[in-house]
DNA sequence: CTGAAAGCGCTAACAT
DNA sequence: ATGTTAGCGCTTTCAG
């Protein structure tokens, strides 16, 4: 039926030994026979068994990762990111979507991910609970966490303290001084870090300014574009007085909802008002929004290669932050200087 | 070490056989017994080999997915559903991302895919070659493709040509005579169809009403949101006279696009200019787009019910076209009745 | 440089 | 209802 190691063996005369190190290319092999045995194989249309190679060595050449839900611009581009450097590497990826809420988290982290199939194992943004950790750890599975920090595990990810730092020092250096946040737990609730840091960073940066944080201004755009355009008509509801002349947000999709918004209400921006996001989404490039970019790709690579290293027995210290970059384009500018005067019946 | 099969066998006296019996709840084994199997093997915290079930199988409980790209809209979403759908029959979903012109995906068809680590194999889009086709029939694995068609193989995805047909019959039940249209090959030339049977239908549905193609109308938006705000700075930058009354887009990241140029060119939507679009993404909702909305989770979902139907010796019948709707919003309206006459500078 | 033999951890007849 | 006996297809000592 399916052409194995031994059907190649009896046509070359070898042994199955010598095919199996042939085939890989082992160096105790004579070049000749390395040759011969890879003719034989392709004219056989031979395909080796994961399987058999798995259960051999217990290595299965594949690595998992772990997504909260896959529909979000961060996770897909990282996604990638992995997917590449594992194809490098000559790994598979074995993708497990929590799946939001709906999905069975508990589940998916007994069954199949401990199922040895994968060697590793990469999480996207995800904090684990004790359960969860210690489950892992069982496994003695190499982990690293992109986006994190999670506690306990080693990650991938830019200083979300210091990118909405970066945020607010840009806008502050503009001469604002009321500025909004729109920020959020991310709509899918899953147990993730990164909300609160950005939005911890921000209060920081503020404070540290001598400005006040207003509540009424900290908003919630969970993280998504129609979020975001909520939000943003929200704040924009007001009398102009009342308006802040910058907001501040936590991702590229909600500051893409909020210039909407602006839109909507006749606001020109960044004439009455700035805006700004954190992510470096590519759409953001088109409408000429000013940003903290990340690669989240370049740290999906830096992930894979950091776990594939460590399989290898390679050492397990901590990683470099993932750097960021401020893009400043149009959307924001200083403020108006006389407030209250400007900006009445849009443009 | 790692706790086996055989391991929980000792402990409970029985043989390696009836636990494996037990663990997999078969009905010949006494239902006491399954319980204590089960409970010992959670005591010793066993964890099931996929490699070596696979071995003995030759069932890996795996199905392949293979994307061309894998940060577009659609892929993403068609991946969820494929994904979901897997979860639940308990089956992992492995990655194949062919990554664009950059990927090597020769390579990829050979060495990972068809190294039995998979029982069938979904497509995303993707219209393989001679070779890749024998490549795959070789491995005997059901495949079947989302979104397609593509000759020779089965597919779940809408009826391309009924899609744009639904959407001129909106555009000219309005009353525009003047439709202009933004398809264009995908960004990353990957080999599909969907772009060439959108365009001919367009084409199609247009002629049949009596009305002209006017080739300098036939815009190439690459699929992607800055394509469409370049084909729509394109097409906005004439007189009045010589602008179309309405834009039909191949996909609704192209409409935002198209929107944003409308926008930026001082057009009123849909005062001065209809605009629509295909597919039913989320942003859509939020600016109003009209759309004819699919749902690629369902597609993904039925592909890989489809195929797992295959692998357990199911039929291999063809499957239905998915659904799609028109939704109308707020981006298409009549055309204006005396052309040339309003629209002198915006608003 | 190559061969022989012994598994890897599980499933699957074939008994009992 | 449970035990026995062979493998699944590859890798890996250990011998030549």
């Amino acid at each position: 039926m399916h052409t194995g190691i031994q059907e190649i063996a009896t046509v070359t005369g070898l042994s199955k030994s010598t095919v199996s190190r042939a085939l890989r290319g082992m160096p105790t092999v004579a070049d000749t026979t390395i040759d011969q045995v890879r003719r034989v194989a392709d004219e056989l249309g031979y395909v080796p068994s994961s399987a058999a190679a798995g259960l051999a060595t217990g290595r299965q050449r594949a690595v998992g990762v772990v997504v909260p839900v896959i529909d979000r611009w961060f996770y897909v581009k990282a996604l990638g990111g992995v997917d590449a450097e594992l194809r490098r590497a000559g790994h598979d990826l074995v993708l497990y979507n929590l799946g939001g809420p709906g999905g069975d988290r508990g589940r998916a982290f007994r069954r199949s991910m401990l199922r040895h199939r994968v060697d590793a194992l990469v999480l996207l943004s995800l904090v684990l609970d004790e359960t969860e950790r210690s489950e892992l750890e069982f496994t003695h599975h190499p982990v690293i966490v992109i986006g994190g920090p999670a506690p306990g595990l080693r990650n991938v990810g830019v200083d979300d303290l210091a990118v909405t730092e970066s945020a607010v020092a840009h806008l502050a250096g503009l001469g604002h001084r009321e500025i909004a946040y729109l920020g959020g737990q991310d709509e899918d609730g899953m147990n993730v870090a990164v909300p609160h840091l950005r939005r911890d960073g921000f209060v920081e940066a503020v404070r540290s300014r001598g400005l006040t944080v207003r509540e009424d201004r900290m908003l919630d755009g969970r993280f998504s574009f129609a979020g975001g355009a909520a939000a943003g008509a929200y704040l924009f509801d007001r009398a102009a007085s009342d308006r802040p002349t910058a907001v501040s947000c936590a991702s590229d999709e909600m500051a893409l909802g909020v210039l909407l918004a602006a839109a909507q209400a006749g606001l020109a921006v960044p004439g009455d008002v700035s805006v700004m996001g954190i992510d470096g989404h590519e759409y953001g490039a088109v409408v000429g929004l000013t940003t903290v970019a990340q690669d989240p790709a370049a740290q999906g690579r830096a992930a894979a290669r950091a776990v594939l290293a460590e399989v290898d027995g390679g050492s397990a210290g901590p990683l470099p932050a993932a750097p960021t970059e401020l893009v400043v384009r149009t959307t924001t500018a200083p403020p108006r200087v006389q407030r209250g005067e400007a900006a009445r019946g849009a443009r």
